[in-house]
DNA sequence: TCCATTTGACACTGACTAGTGTACTTTGAC
DNA sequence: GTCAAAGTACACTAGTCAGTGTCAAATGGA
């Protein structure tokens, strides 16, 4: 099983189009229900073409969860500029970030969905696969949050010891919950118990965390 | 797709045996990849004999989801009376507690391989059968916790507004996050790491609700 | 226009699997 | 020992699905 194959071929629109459709179905059925047919079909491509740009079912799995991953951590970023870069209430502006990250679940089902699905291959995914999608996926998102918790620290707001560890306790006392309560998305939750959660979340990191305790 | 079948059939150690051989194959293979013939062979029993005890291959899942949260239910209400009954040391107990929470991962492989499964084909369960499960196993063991902490701050040990969402955050913080980075158990975790994200989740926690403030 | 690359249509193989039908054997209660 | 309930062995159906072979059609650059 190698990573990925070297000598690119044929049509990018067309690996393009198979890679979209491949994170749909994935999602949506899982890996082994997953029929090549339908991604065929869901991608306007015939079959014989997906064997041509991907050697494997398998490997067309591993590309496309690789790919997401880095899709949604270039959107997760964004979203954590926007909210703590520059901070003028803490606990709102870590509700608000917390809120967007919690609906970038929604705003990425495809890609969402397939996280589940990874998460259910784990034991059946090579190893090293696994942990490059986990480095490329989770685990950036906490090295790219820690950065902003420590610069907070900095400005007074915050009391940190080990900015990996808040960064990590933040993400589960907002995103793992309602992940955890909605199955990734597949069992909606109404928002106001969603910003409920979240809200009780930060809460619960600020009296944690902040600086000046209340 | 009934929740259980009322009259009982068969001799009751053949239908253990099933069970007992699915929830371990459902956990190994995943629901789809699970063959009912693989089951059987695990089981020392017959293919015929299973579907004399269970209508479908899905039934069977379903009953061995549900069946396994009542087990491991048990064991999780036994680990907080043991730890959290008489308090001596606040934190060393709740980091006990912990550990024994997350070693019972390890203790039930096969069940909570399973539940890795579940949270798998939590799209394709139909709803009142996932909530069944939700409440039977996970939403149980919150519910338990909860009274616990709530008479621990009767003892003037903690601040404690919302004691549900303080057994949610608790339990966040220590076993989800081990969870999840071990993916159920699937891919180990060194003891000494398990040790210290459950220490350092307990303290935020402490922090976080603890009544008097170091 | 020409030609090589890429893609499509489609039939096909081989393997696997859920579930059934049936005839025979075992078990255990009485 | 009898007998009915329960289990076994095994062949079989019918369906699905990953992956391939083949050849014709489309595409696009020179």
């Amino acid at each position: 099983m190698t990573l990925r194959q070297a000598e690119p071929y044929g049509r990018p629109e067309k690996r393009q189009a198979i890679t979209r459709a491949a994170r749909r179905v994935f999602g949506r059925d899982g890996y082994t229900r997953a029929g090549v047919d339908a991604i065929a079909a869901e991608a306007g491509v015939s079959k014989r073409t997906i064997y041509r740009h991907f050697t494997d079912k398998e490997q067309l799995f591993l590309t496309v969860a690789l790919e997401g991953a880095d899709e949604v951590t270039a959107a997760i970023a964004q979203i954590m500029d926007r909210h703590l870069h520059k901070i003028v209430d803490l606990e709102q502006d870590l509700i608000d970030f917390s809120l967007d990250r919690v609906a970038a679940v929604t705003a990425f089902p495809d890609h969402f969905a397939l996280v589940r699905a990874i998460e259910a291959e784990a034991a059946h995914i090579p190893p090293p696969i696994l942990q490059a999608w986990v480095a490329a996926g989770p685990q950036t998102g906490h090295l790219r949050l820690a950065p902003y918790l420590r610069r907070i620290a900095e400005r007074g707001l915050l009391r940190i010891d080990d900015a990996d560890d808040a960064a990590a306790h933040l993400t589960l006392l907002t995103v793992t919950d309602v992940n955890q309560q909605t199955f990734y998305g597949a069992i909606p939750l109404p928002q106001e118990e969603v910003t409920r959660l979240v809200t009780a979340g930060v809460r619960a990191f600020l009296r944690s965390y902040a600086a000046s305790a209340g």
